[in-house]
DNA sequence: CTACGACTTAAAGTACGCTTTAAGTCAAGC
DNA sequence: GCTTGACTTAAAGCGTACTTTAAGTCGTAG
């Protein structure tokens, strides 16, 4: 018999076998060809894992990755609507890198600092409020 | 009476009074002073409250950002806990930032390819999966 | 024939981060 | 005195993304 198991799948793929069959039931895979009532999946199966993962890695949302996805369906009528998604999340996706790298920043310079409370250490709040600080007694 | 009510600090800091109380119930908030049962604060709020939201929004958890928290509480003897916790996240922030700046790619080039399915484009997954690829027919 | 392991389904359970609800308290304005 | 609005509490509810459970099916090994 061709194809792999959800077993299979789930193990190459480092994934729960439940974790896919709940992905099939929303929508993010299509249903997988059942012989004798068992799920069999082709090799194909595994590149689009990895793009569900990564997707969701990234912090989409199952509703967001099953757009994303099936924007690619090749019969796909409203592929403005799925550009508009990417267009957000693309813009979503920045916003998100900024915060990341804030907190980097909160972080790196919490190992510097001597400010027995953060949120008067002006090192780390510096990026986060461009208003004129209180000029208190920082021991940044 | 000096201080802000409950109401004022959310309006001032853009969230809800049900997520004070509750940031107050989970430790992320000491417990604030009560006047007549009411809980009053002083302008200091403000910072800690911008702090738990940008760790918040870069993906820390409550309990994580309790520690985050804590770790600064001058009097807080496990110093080595809280910087082993803050190099930890350093390293996944960098993953995690890995991670959208590879959603990005993805994202872009499907604006610019014609493959019908998403897991068969060499654009997108060239970051991704760094093997040897089948050699279709990508019309990236 | 039977036992086993891997699979099937639907439904319930879980963790997180809050929000909503219910019932009550308090100070101020009429 | 009474109403109003903002507050208090504990407890229940909610959405997301799964996992776990219960009860059953299937193919192979012994």
């Amino acid at each position: 018999m061709s194809g792999m198991s959800i077993g299979e799948v789930a193990r190459r793929a480092g994934i729960a076998p439940s974790a896919i069959r709940y992905y099939e039931q929303v929508g993010l895979l299509p249903p997988a060809a059942r012989h004798n009532g068992r799920r069999r999946y082709a090799a194909a199966i595994l590149g689009r894992l990895r793009i569900v993962q990564l997707a969701r890695d990234a912090g989409f949302t199952i509703a967001e990755t099953r757009t994303f996805l099936t924007g690619f369906s090749a019969g796909t009528p409203p592929v403005a609507r799925w550009r508009a998604l990417a267009t957000h999340k693309l813009a979503q996706i920045d916003a998100q890198l900024l915060r990341f790298a804030q907190m980097r920043q909160v972080l790196e310079s919490s190992f510097r600092c001597r400010c027995p409370r953060i949120e008067d250490c002006e090192q780390a709040m510096a990026r986060q409020t461009p208003r004129t600080r209180p000029a208190g007694s920082p021991r940044c």
